[in-house]
DNA sequence: CTGAAAGCGCTTACAG
DNA sequence: CTGAAAGCGCTTACAG
């Protein structure tokens, strides 16, 4: 593979010449036009790609960013990653998507992969669910740090997130106004700040209603779903809930398949909400009503977040709306 | 941060002594026990992570993978992911990940970051869909490259795949085996071998039924999957399938919904196969009857492979075999 | 078993 | 506007 070297050779300049005109970061230098064209003639002829190890090392800036998900098997997170990739793709940087499932230990372990690898800043998806220990290991690597989450605990890190309790509240307001007066909540776990803040915006809604707020907290997963729902709907019809709103899809949709096994009808004996809007919410019956939020453009944003650290300014939390699907179930 | 010469201070030797202890990688060199324990107590102390950039730069191996996927939002593609990144993080090796949409502009793009960074080695999940202007800028690399899937058109480099054809057959025969006699196949693009050789094996199991094979050519998708359905069964029902076998989950969920909007019961009024197993077929109602491929090992495999290509031997295809996952929906 | 030194392929003050 | 040269942090023959 031709290298610099062989790039000024063919154009008759010096390396240094070369390196201006085609590397897009640093101090802008000028160049002759003419030098330049002669240079990235004989970088095209050559199909010279500049090594970005060597980059990396000479510039102290590696153009790489540490990109952490707890779960790419969740449908929600490659589209974040997808957002984020678009965006860095852009800048030139390159991710390195670290799937960390929960798991501190794996956290730890990639966090010494990304500093090895040189990254000049770390995206960390899943910040609602970050404990004080994932926290720690963050600031010790003394990288900049964006989050995608609410943390629970203030780190003074940038974060960007959606609007959790307003979207809960608009969502429970949904299903109080068809009617309903049994509302129940199906939580995902407290520990994270989107499940709390869906469950305290759920709260909020349900304050001054007849029926009093019900709210039953899982681990956000479909069996779980299934589980509560086949629970709940054990009770004599006259105290049976008549609408659901679920933390998560995969939530509804366990709480879907447990309703039908009860012989209900839905939306008719009981409404059902859900939250992330999966794209094979739209093709269950009766298709699923939802929130949908803005995963893409979450983790634009949280890369445009990164860049501006980088860039040295202050950057403040990004806060983005989410918004009401009503399909069929509710 | 701590570099070689820090550390080669702090333990009175010189660096080259520090890169023989830390260095996992190249011949092994002899090193007295209590020099290295010296070496090692400093980098310890010093928290010393030696730089990727620099390594790769002196050494020619950048111990960086790209691996390619068409598709991170469809479900399957991350448990490849996973396996893979198991395996190569096992080895020291990190995953660059290009999600390329299916999309021949954006593989192209992501080949020429990816020879920037100068990755040891190319896996290509999704080969099976790979058109030759994909396979000739792959080649074009002159890197080291496995495929997921069995490509259209042989290419001499390795690739791991799963027998779609001997799956099918196994799950059309189960259909078959339910009584049902007018088996419908919804297949995937026939351009990908796999869904091609779903298609093939339905065909090989139907010669010599009664009932004619039919084979409906879709994009795989649950949109194509509920409109090809839709269709399928506004013919009369003395001529109706009484057994849908999908190439691909989405497809099965677009056909479940099709089925119900028209009152039918199924498994009673029509059974129903799909092919992924993707985690919520087992939450439809009724449960989903799929196949189920070994994701994860396929993506642990074509690391594998890739590895010993870097090694220098011969490597070759490696087929993995499917499973039947009888739920309720057949 | 250990070290001095060249070299990997770039960037970036510094001079002119 | 251009170039010579130091330096980034490692690995690896080569010598001893």
């Amino acid at each position: 593979m031709a290298t610099i070297a062989d790039v000024a050779r063919r154009a008759g300049v010096s390396i240094a010449t070369v390196s201006r005109v085609l590397s897009p970061g640093g101090a802008p230098h000028p160049v002759k036009d003419a030098t330049a064209a002669r240079v990235r003639r004989a970088a095209t002829d050559l199909d010279y790609v500049p090594s970005a190890l060597a980059r990396g090392l000479a510039s102290h800036r590696s153009g790489l960013l540490g990109f952490v998900v707890p779960n790419l098997a969740d449908p929600h997170y490659p589209l974040v990653a997808g957002g984020a990739e678009d965006v860095a793709a852009a800048e030139g940087l390159a991710l390195l998507v670290c799937n960390t499932l929960g798991d501190s230990e794996r956290l730890a372990d990639y966090l010494r992969v990304l500093r090895a690898r040189r990254v000049d800043a770390l995206v960390v998806s899943g910040g609602s669910s970050l404990v004080p220990a994932d926290l720690a290991a963050l600031a010790a690597t003394h990288l900049p740090v964006v989050l995608i989450g609410r943390p629970a605990i203030d780190t003074g890190w940038p974060w960007v997130g959606v609007d959790n309790h307003t979207a809960a509240r608009a969502a429970v307001r949904h299903l109080l106004g068809t009617g309903r007066r049994r509302v129940v909540h199906l939580a995902g776990p407290a520990a994270q700040t989107t499940m709390a803040d869906r469950a305290a915006g759920y709260r909020a809604e349900m304050e001054g209603q007849v029926w009093p707020a019900l709210v039953v907290e899982t681990d956000g997963s479909a069996g779980a779903g299934e589980r509560a729902t086949r629970r709940l709907l054990q009770k004599p019809v006259s105290d049976r809930s008549q609408a659901l709103f679920a933390a998560t899809d995969r939530l509804a949709i366990g709480a879907l398949g447990a309703a039908i096994d009860v012989g209900l009808h839905l939306p008719r004996d009981l409404a059902l909400m859900g939250f992330d809007d999966l794209p094979i919410g739209a093709y269950l019956r009766p298709r699923l009503s939802t929130v949908a939020q803005p995963a893409r453009e979450l983790g634009a944003a949280a890369i445009r977040s990164a860049l501006e650290l980088l860039a040295g300014h202050a950057v403040e939390p990004v806060v983005l709306p989410a918004q009401l699907v009503v399909r069929e179930s509710a």
